[in-house]
DNA sequence: AAATAAACCTAGTATGTTACTAGGAATGGA
DNA sequence: TCCATTCCTAGTAACATACTAGGTTTATTT
């Protein structure tokens, strides 16, 4: 189960894709459309400025900007620095395998494969799609 | 993160599956090859029985036996039956979709993917596969 | 019949995590 | 100087995790 943090931070990441046209966004703005409280998605911004996803501007009429392009943004960058890893078990969590087990372990391999088709997704889908996807429900053709 | 519940109860059927031979295998024994508390093993065997994977036999020599054929259990259910659900967030726990920004939600679509690769994954690989990669481990060729 | 070994059942619990709220300090434009 | 913003730290209620503990029931073996 993927927590708030790592929701709330890939929604945050979308609006400001969306929203920011080169210019600043601030927490207030995204706080209301995306309705969650300003308090926490300062904690859960902080994770993104720190991880070096996002740019801030403090101040007056400050807020945050992408640090690149949508289109260089995975999703699977987003989340790792959200929820800190997206291993389905600490064996996994670190190379190389510490498990006493590892070797013998009957599940061990499955548990790879598993967190092989989750980061093929998470890796394989850009901020881009997400925005554009969302700039298309919002009724705007992007085409034009 | 798949908890230890779902990660025992999948060793817990790949062992039966591989030392049962129509006999029935105790906790005890399990207990020992996968180093796991028989306490903790009598709360995660007492899911699968009660989910119908696996049947028991009480009183002195009793034990649990497969309910099925290995090749007809998907890790999938093995993995829903112990964990309760794979689903990444709780918008997507039950059908239909009861958030009330399920219609606005920029996030919704990928995250219905994400479930997507997941569920294909563990229901696309048998109890059988896991018991034969597990013979071969223990040296055993399962093909003469 | 008694001993034994197994499954079964319920309760408790220490630890950690989650999902926040709260209060204020620093920053910089108007 | 005001004010809106980011930034920082702390606190906390509720919940989940990963067990342990103690006993009851069941059925085979002796």
């Amino acid at each position: 189960m993927i927590s708030t943090k790592g929701r709330y931070a890939l929604r945050l990441m979308v609006d400001i894709a969306t929203y920011s046209n080169g210019n600043v966004v601030s927490l207030k703005d995204i706080s209301k459309r995306e309705e969650i409280s300003m308090k926490y998605l300062e904690q859960v911004v902080s994770l993104l400025t720190r991880g070096g996803l996002l740019l801030s501007v403090r101040g007056n009429n400050g807020g945050y900007l992408l640090a690149k392009d949508p289109k260089d943004y995975r999703v699977g960058d987003i989340l790792r620095v959200a929820e800190g890893s997206l291993a389905p078990i600490n064996c996994l969590q670190c190379e190389p395998n510490i498990c006493s087990r590892a070797s013998t372990c009957s599940t061990l391999d499955f548990w790879k494969g598993y967190y092989k088709v989750i980061t093929d997704y998470v890796d394989g889908i850009t901020l881009e799609e997400l925005k554009n996807q969302e700039l298309e429900r919002l009724g705007y053709d992007y085409n034009i």
